[in-house]
DNA sequence: CTAGAATGGATAGCAGCACTTTCTACTATC
DNA sequence: GATAGTAGAAAGTGCTGCTATCCATTCTAG
């Protein structure tokens, strides 16, 4: 197909397609001539793929690029490209040197029997999350963290089902995209669904605006 | 103290104190004479908090004043004002017309036993992750839904003892805006986390990027 | 008491980002 | 052979979240 039938079915202008090309997101047409190219379905789901990561992700299209660069490397391990990907979703490094945070963090690694490294961008985001609480006054935040835990692994291991449950590698690559990127919205949404259910049911008047 | 203070002991820049005067997301200090205001602890906090919201949430300054403005308004109850707090960290708006993801995330509701209006926020921007799931041809993702769920039940009643363990209601809706930004952030911290460990123990290689 | 720094308030400017527009030189199609 | 579409490059746009500059006034150190 030709770049304004990619346009139609995907719903992106053809400009911002030109832009995604340029940037890198998409792999350059098949040239069938100097001004003429052809695009496969392909094209067409990586194209999706990116509108997915940036509207919903709310990813920045470096962050995206990062992204499909680990999607697209072939030496990379399912466990590596899980890294990367959950890195460029993260907002960007705010490294805090709040000693008292790093030790919630560290505790609270311990009790859960997780090991993982100081250098790790999520041991990062957690230490600037808990730095955070305690500047703004919030430390018994850090207490909430082990029913996030309680949370989070049952849904790590759906988490991984999910992408394993995909034939090919390159499926359960992008199992890893739509289940970090679509499952972080989804998530948030629920626990709103969740946390409104509840405060309803408790304080049963009228609902919160649409 | 005067602005210079409060600059110092935020480590936010006098001239961006300034600007979210002018915003309005902190109040005027307390004019002591034509060009000079005093500023309270009130005031540090509340920069304190602006900043988590800006840096941690990602909020748009425009969101945060929506938030601060529930916050303040002292007719609205704890229920409503989560309601516009998590209509604030969502992501904006986009409206989706498919009906199969309409349908799915009804049906998931009943599934759950929870009534919810299909012109809510939560509702919508469930609709739409669905909607864009399966425009990128992951159909199955829906059938995720019931693990979140039972992942976020636990959390909502976390977050509502976090909240209802503020004694004072000003205390408590800042307890919203913290359990809801923090938390969010924190969720998809020890799910990268618990993700980390667990397709770790599955292949014990080298470890994610730092 | 005075020089210099700080303040409130206003206006203007800037950098980054995600596109969009405009252009040229072609090519496919009716 | 007129019309519409295309690749590719470069410049432009609109928005956002700050910064910088200015001024008249006021605090403050010596």
């Amino acid at each position: 197909m030709r770049i304004a039938e990619l346009s139609r079915r995907s719903g992106v202008p053809v400009p911002t397609i030109k832009y995604y090309l340029r940037e890198g997101l998409l792999p350059a047409g098949e040239l069938t001539s100097p001004n003429q190219a052809r695009y496969s379905e392909d094209h067409l789901h990586r194209l999706r793929l990116v509108r997915a990561m940036v509207e919903l992700g709310g990813l920045s299209i470096a962050a995206v690029r990062e992204v499909l660069g680990a999607l697209d490397d072939p030496e990379k391990s399912l466990h590596k490209a899980m890294g990367t990907i959950s890195a460029a979703v993260a907002s960007p490094d705010l490294g805090s040197d709040d000693e008292v945070a790093h030790e919630q963090v560290k505790a609270f690694l311990e009790r859960q029997g997780w090991g993982c490294r100081p250098t790790s961008y999520a041991y990062k985001a957690l230490v600037g999350v808990l730095a955070t609480a305690r500047e703004v006054g919030h430390e018994r935040f850090a207490e909430m963290l082990d029913g996030f835990a309680d949370a989070a692994r049952p849904l790590a291991e759906a988490d991984l089902a999910y992408v394993l449950a995909g034939g090919s590698k390159d499926e359960a690559l992008e199992g890893v995209v739509v289940g970090t990127v679509l499952g972080d919205a989804a998530m948030a949404a629920v626990r709103a669904l969740a946390r409104r259910e509840l405060s309803g049911t408790l304080q049963p008047d009228a609902p919160p605006p649409p």
